[in-house]
RNA sequence: GGGCGGUUAGCUCAGUGGUAGAGCACUCGCUUCACACGCGAGGGGUCACUGGUUCAAAUCCAGUACCGCCCACCA
């Protein structure tokens, strides 16, 4: 069929794009386990269901649209899995807040009412998220999307927890955790930023028993109520007679030991350290080694509180307390030097507020086994990570993982499969019924249980994604069977350990497979000025703002057209534009080519009969060149450059040249030129299709296809169209073109009047060949005859072309360009005979580089040659 | 303290062994029958610096400087 569309002057996206996102929304693009396809899948990461689409979902989601719709042209089973996170933290402080703003705290409501409101809340942004990644175009099967919160993926958490409980690798213990008293809950390491603030470092004298004193250095003065001993190190001779004795806590009655522990630093302070077991994880350490009790001085409001405290100081905040306790100590003369000092804050990454470590009891899961598996597993390439150099991040993290604090004191989550009875003895399912509870398990009847309260860290449910998106714990389904491993993982480096080396632990230690063939990082998008973008700074970009003014494509256009070797990206609004204006020169290609093709099947076949042209020659061979390039450089996940060299094909090849070539042939009917235009044109909206899948998918159809551009077959290489002699031929023909134009531009000519134009040279034969194409591309008339009286000329590769003067030149101007350009051949000239000279150069480099330099010195003298000549004429005429 | 990345035209960035590229901006000229979100012709760079390897270095190696990021229990 040839039923086509008229086409809009300028192309709008706004309508385009709405249309096709309702239809890949309502009919997505669907996997079938079944179909025996190699199968090729990608699964999301999944966004918070808090939020807003932001840039780097957006980076995200437009390179594994990409990939996805690329390996699907290419006739793989393709599945871009779908779905979204419950963001344990983010969420419930963020419907937290709303409540505040109620007048309400999720006390007054109770855990079942306030997650009630929290899965409201779910349901409302969670839609939003999901319609915001609609509006970019991915192609995903959203029949299958996820939230990590749903029956499967909660069964799966529950599965991955009960049998690590059974085998010993998650437990419960009483450890120093990260304390967010904001927030009130506990953070794993990840969940902590290292901030360096300016502080102060206090030396404080502690009074010896038998007189003397010993000085230790400390940042935190406040914390002393809780010191259980003095450490310095066993080497150290200065403390060599105190060790033993026992110092007085300043303010304070209660004398602690002073000993020894390897893990005191000599050099550092006074050489002595005070011990403050339970509010520092280093002295908590020493604490188990040397046996000391470990009281705690701060509540989980962070105020000092408990009997060791003094009075005057308990229910004060840390921060508060610290320099009255500096002063009551400067009273008490125990407060020997105050000095700057810059100390390093963890700040909570949810809350920004300075966590405090505590002593708690937690769930902990020992990762260091499966870690050596996966680092075994990066090892052998079983997973490969793009860029290569992340492999060793990937692996130094690994490398020193430490146990991972997996219980957290919020609602919004999975609550932990955990119960306890009223001693306090620990019930947990069983592996062979793991979804059973322990308080409705016959066995354990009689018995008061009750469930943990705390749920898991939102990380423990993400990194089973791969597999429990697809099914698992349930092994028989078939999009487990399927597709996972799955192929890619993409995303921004900046979750390489929260995410990505998780899941790689989650894969190995559960369903023992690696998660994932490639990781694919990409790097972060940066405000203008290069700095992070971030909600507080409030420098963020809206994309949803970027698409409605210059639609989806022309942002994925800018995303993908610098993802290079995961480097940052700085957010510039000029290369959306430049997305915006590819589209509309697409657009106008396509215009331009139906209103030519009428009558032309999108299935014709080549006319042998008609006659062939140069340019249709060197169009097909480029073209091969560009499907060769663009599928290398997909493979290879180096979408910047097939992004940039299709760009550059599209633009500078197929409408500079092909297109202006073309227009004789077209006038005139040749039904081979038309068969190319068509050929090229839709090939060209196939391999641009995965990058910008709107404006390719109207154009096909406005073409007269009656299916989907993104069930296409992706274009191979025809070999037989490689023609390097009709590339070389049409390289000429442009050269002669632009020596023609720049004729007329220096003769300050008007492009409107046609200009007379002489020939010579090695490749004339060629040009006067190709005459029409010459004449119309460089609006000039080809002369046969040698032009009589003066003349201008320009010197190409094998070619000479000359204007006769015609009076309109500033002759003076002229003469200084030539000279210029003589001055630039000599220059040439000399380089190329000192290396021709060079015997070394001649012998060690490749033949081809060097005949290329004496082609070169050769082209130069003979610029030189022409450029003297005309020269030389010029000062004959009188100007 | 350890590690990584960057430094190329006024701006934003490609290029990773053989005479420096793009987009925007700039200059000049264009209602050329697809496109002014366009067309044509130009100007503009000792590729941060110093050494080294090589016939040949923006590109490889070593070091320096500056910018940025990540990791780290010296209080």
């Amino acid at each position: 069929m040839t039923q086509t569309k008229e086409l809009a002057k300028q192309y709008s996206p706004f309508d385009v794009e709405a249309r096709w996102s309702k239809l890949w929304a309502e009919e997505p693009f669907r996997a079938d386990p079944h179909s025996g396809k190699e199968p090729f899948c990608i699964v999301i990461p999944p966004p918070n269901v808090t939020g807003n689409l932001h840039l780097g979902h957006a980076f995200d989601n437009a390179i594994i649209d990409t990939l996805t719709r690329f390996k699907r042209m290419q006739g793989f089973e393709a599945l871009f899995q779908p779905g979204t996170d419950h963001a344990g933290i983010s969420t419930q402080v963020m419907v937290e807040r709303e409540l505040r703003e109620e007048g309400k705290t999720k006390d007054d409501l109770g855990r079942e009412a306030f997650l009630e409101r929290v899965w409201q809340w779910k349901q409302k942004y969670g839609d939003i998220i999901v319609r915001q990644l609609q509006r970019l175009g991915v192609s995903a099967d959203w029949s299958r999307s996820r939230f990590t919160m749903d029956e499967g993926l909660s069964r799966a958490v529950r599965k991955q927890f009960v049998e690590l409980y059974h085998q010993g690798r998650i437990y419960q213990g009483e450890r120093i955790v990260n304390w967010d008293p904001v927030s009130q809950t506990t953070l794993s390491d990840l969940e902590v930023d290292r901030e360096q603030r300016p502080g102060k470092l206090y030396t404080i004298a502690y009074d010896l028993e038998g007189g003397g004193s010993i000085q230790i250095a400390t940042v935190r003065p406040e914390t002393i109520f809780a010191d259980q001993a003095i450490a310095v190190h066993p080497d150290d001779e200065r403390f060599k007679d105190v060790v033993g004795k026992k110092a007085r806590i300043p303010l304070t009655d209660r004398w602690v030991p002073v000993l020894t522990d390897e893990a005191v630093e000599m050099d550092f302070g006074t050489g002595a350290l005070k011990i403050t077991p339970a509010h520092d994880p280093t002295d908590f350490e020493i604490g188990e080694r040397q046996g000391l009790e470990h009281p705690s001085v701060i509540d989980l409001n962070a105020k000092l509180a408990g009997d060791l405290v003094p009075e005057r100081f308990r229910g004060m905040d840390r921060f508060e307390a610290r320099p009255v306790i500096a002063t009551a100590l400067e009273a008490e003369g125990a407060l020997v030097k105050l000095e700057d000092y810059t100390v390093s804050l963890g700040l909570s990454e949810r809350t920004k507020e300075p966590v405090e470590p505590i002593l708690s009891k937690q769930w902990f899961y020992d990762v260091t086994p499966v870690a050596k598996r996966v680092l075994a597993a990066l090892d052998d390439s079983e997973i490969s990570v793009h860029p290569e150099r992340y492999t060793k991040v990937n692996r130094d993290w690994l490398e020193k993982i430490r146990p991972w604090n997996i219980s957290r004191q919020l609602w919004w989550g999975h609550q932990i499969p955990a119960w306890f009875d009223d001693e306090g003895n620990v019930y947990v399912p069983d592996p062979e019924n793991p979804d059973l509870d322990c308080d409705k398990d016959p066995r354990y009847e009689g018995k008061n249980l009750r469930q943990d309260p705390d749920v898991f860290d939102t990380w423990f449910s993400s990194s089973l994604w791969p597999f429990s998106t697809l099914g698992w714990p349930d092994d028989a389904d078939p999009f487990y069977q399927t597709f996972f491993p799955t192929s890619v993982l993409v995303t921004g480096y900046d979750i390489l350990f929260f995410w990505v080396a998780r899941m790689e632990m989650a894969a190995y230690e559960l369903v023992g497979e690696r998660p994932f063939r490639d990781v694919l990082l990409h790097g972060l998008v940066l405000d203008p000025e290069g700095q992070k973008m971030s909600k507080s700074k409030g420098n963020g970009i809206d994309p949803l703002d970027v698409i409605d003014e210059l639609g989806a494509d022309a942002l994925r256009f800018a995303m993908t057209y610098v993802s290079t070797g995961g480097q940052d990206i700085r957010w510039d609004p000029r290369r959306v534009e430049m997305g915006r204006n590819f589209n509309n020169k697409l657009w106008n290609a396509t215009r331009f080519a139906l209103m030519n093709l009428e009558g032309e099947s999108l299935a014709s076949e080549i006319d042998e009969g008609a006659p062939e042209t140069l340019a249709d020659r060197w169009m097909l061979s480029r073209l091969q060149k560009a499907i060769r390039d663009a599928t290398t450089n997909l493979e290879r996940y180096d979408l910047g450059a097939a992004n940039r060299g299709l760009y550059d094909f599209v633009w500078s090849e197929f409408c500079d040249w092909y297109l202006e070539a073309a227009k004789p042939q077209l006038r005139a009917g040749n039904a081979r030129t038309r068969y190319v235009l068509r050929r090229t044109l839709v090939d060209i909206l196939k391999l641009l299709h995965p990058l910008i899948p709107f404006i390719t998918s109207e154009l096909y159809e406005a073409l007269g296809a009656d299916t989907q551009l993104g069930y296409a077959d992706w274009p191979t290489v025809d070999e037989s169209l490689i023609d390097e002699e009709a590339e070389r031929d049409f390289a000429r023909l442009q050269d002669a073109v632009g020596a023609a134009r720049n004729l007329r531009a220096e003769a300050t000519l008007p492009p409107s009047q046609q200009i007379p134009v002489r020939v010579a040279g090695d490749a004339a034969e060629t040009i006067y060949n190709n005459a029409e194409v010459f004449e119309i591309l460089a609006r000039a008339s080809l002369q046969r005859e040698p032009i009589e009286g003066a003349s201008l000329s320009q010197i190409v590769p094998d070619l000479e072309l000359r204007l006769p003067l015609v009076g309109l030149v500033d002759l003076d101007e002229w003469r200084a360009r030539q000279q210029k350009r003589l001055g630039e051949a000599q220059q040439n000239v000399q380089k190329s005979r000192k290396k021709l000279a060079n015997d070394k150069f001649v012998a060690n480099a490749p033949d081809e580089v060097v005949a290329e330099e004496r082609r070169r010195l050769a082209e130069a003298e003979e610029i030189i040659e022409g450029l003297e000549k005309t020269l030389a004429q010029l000062e004959e005429t009188p100007s």
